[in-house]
DNA sequence: TATGAATGAGACTTCATTCAT
DNA sequence: AATGAATGAAGTCTCATTCAT
């Protein structure tokens, strides 16, 4: 098989993926065609099957989000440094995607693919794998902490990074059904909330004015 | 004139309702049948329609059932007393209900609610005025603790709202899911984290010993 | 079974007949639900079917028509006089009849039952029988004509009675569908081309100026 | 770009209005079954819904098919020509066509269309439509007969159309009950009696002898 | 390999009729 | 006798998938 065929196969499986995101973004996985993913694609039905056994499949393959919460989480959380910084640059990092309109689908998606979780087990599979980088990441970064005696050992670090982790999926769910939140406003409460974390038998780590 | 009492119509009402709670909780909406919630049900597909109008508003009427958890919060974090107590009872009271394996299937409903929220406008308004009650409740807690000076003002009070809206709702996910989440850890993680929202130049309230 | 009873029940009969007729003339037979006759007459399910054994029942009993159209006849032809007078005056009377906008459902239900007579053969038998006694009366009246002179031995009167009949029956069709016919108009057409039935090598009848 | 070839199409389409002409002219729009058309037409459930997207449809396109009608009347008709001529032609080309057996299905569906444009706007349209062409056409002749003197200008020419139109659709009914109606005779009948709109004051047209 | 017409099981819903109350 | 809730067969239509072309 030649190389360039392989590129077009490619190009072709992303080709039926965006539509699919697109079409499920808007009406979810059970309420979307595969006619209107072939119509969007501009594919037809047997060049699709051709990509996917079916449609579980297409779905599953959006279902993990995996890859781009890992680069999240990676930018973020790799660089080395003071863990309590890390965690704080965590929540901003994911204010900022979701202020970002353009992941709107992606998200919506997402929010599909935690309800089908609970009736597929392999999109299961899946969302649970996804959080499984972002809490491990987070709980290591905890026990770092703690272990420098920056973070009270009183709160279980994989407790805490399941906490942190429910609170993005929470805020993903309110920014989705078109809240008049306030991302901003909510990222400078959990920081302000990250603060109880910090261990109470050291001086206050960064002593900030009451009032901005 | 009925010829069934209203007392028979409810029992029979909620009996559907049942059925389809107990169904919509293991296929989802769409893939459930509403022959499968006939079967279930024990009645007859005409009698059902006989309730209902169509399927959708049996969706709609079981997301309306915001309101247990509507009183579940105002029992609990009404209580007029300290604000910051008022936040741990709630956290304590959403920890429980999340313990509770009863309230599996309420659950579980609630999550496709969430999902179907996004192309539903009825099931959003729904779903939105649902939190809504809470979400006013803890707002108003917060203020109150801001007022008399327990809470620092460095926070919004509707973002604390959210957030811990948020971090309920992701944990909902999570329990959903069936992770091996320790939810006691977590509500413990919680607790902790509220802690820095209390205001820095107060004597500390409750002046706790790091280790239990 | 006491008088006052046998009223009553007429009483109810008609009831439910008059809810059918409106019904069945807004939607059809087969479009009008039972429902909606039970609705309409302000009866009950069971008490409609303690008159009436089943749907087809009630559809044959409006069906049968012939007793108003015998009414309309007997009016018209069972005066003795000219024959040709007789058939003018029929012709009269039927267009006054197209006229009345009281007879509108009626004429739509007969309308549904020429339909449904292509299917039951209660019905057709009723609907055959309805245009049955008009035929006879024509045909005699024609008949009659014919031996007196007045008329052409050229005509079948049989097929001018059929002929006759079926005038009237498309202007009914014509008058329901909400035509702008002018039925006074239509009524000296007719009365003009009856006259291409006098007998050639009589007198001219009645020479009426070519301008009125 | 379609894989099977507009004519293969064209058929396919064919087939099933020749299904559903079938099936409606036995058991009428309402009565009849999409699983019937189905059956009859050879093809599956989704085929027939991908050339009509639903009943309806395909009521609609039967209730169409009055062009053959038009056809009929316009070739026959529209020869220029003695307008009186042109009458006798259009009731003997109309005799021929009731008396054709191959035609009963057309004529059944007809009759249960015209029921059915009582409460389907969109048929009554077409069947509206249907008789203008030949009412038009009609009424044309008989002005170009009372503008030669030919025809009586007594008589509305709209009238006299609607008139005859009247006469074939009860003729229709008539014939479609299965009344031994003989067609024959009856084309005899109405071209005495269009006799009778010649003109008063002209020399007899063509003095017919009293005895064929 | 690509196409899209065809399949057919199964979706939601209606409604004439019955019968326990 | 009367009521109207309940029945369940049958209705129209959809859609994931296949396969002849």
């Amino acid at each position: 098989m030649p190389k360039i065929s392989q590129l077009r196969r490619d190009a072709r499986r992303q080709q039926i993926l965006d539509a699919a995101l697109a079409c499920f973004s808007e009406q979810g996985f059970h309420q979307t065609g595969m006619a209107e993913i072939v119509r969007r694609c501009g594919l037809s039905h047997g060049a699709v099957y051709g990509y996917f056994p079916g449609k579980d499949d297409i779905i599953e393959a959006l279902a993990d989000d995996r890859h781009q919460r890992e680069a999240l989480l990676n930018a973020v959380a790799l660089q080395t440094g003071d863990p309590i910084d890390g965690l704080h640059r965590l929540v901003r990092a994911y204010g900022t995607w979701l202020n970002d309109p353009q992941g709107a689908p992606g998200r919506r998606v997402g929010v599909h693919g935690w309800a089908e979780a609970l009736r597929n087990d392999r999109v299961r599979g899946l969302v649970v794998a996804g959080i499984d980088v972002p809490r491990a990441t987070i709980a290591e970064l905890i026990e770092r902490g703690q272990r420098s005696g920056q973070i009270s050992r009183r709160v279980s670090a994989d407790a805490v990074a399941r906490t942190l982790i429910a609170l993005f999926q929470g805020f993903v769910l309110q920014v989705c059904w078109g809240e008049s939140i306030d991302i901003d406003a909510c990222v400078i409460a959990v920081d302000q909330m990250l603060e109880g974390l910090v261990s109470a038998d050291l001086p206050a780590r960064s002593p900030r004015p009451e009032t901005a």
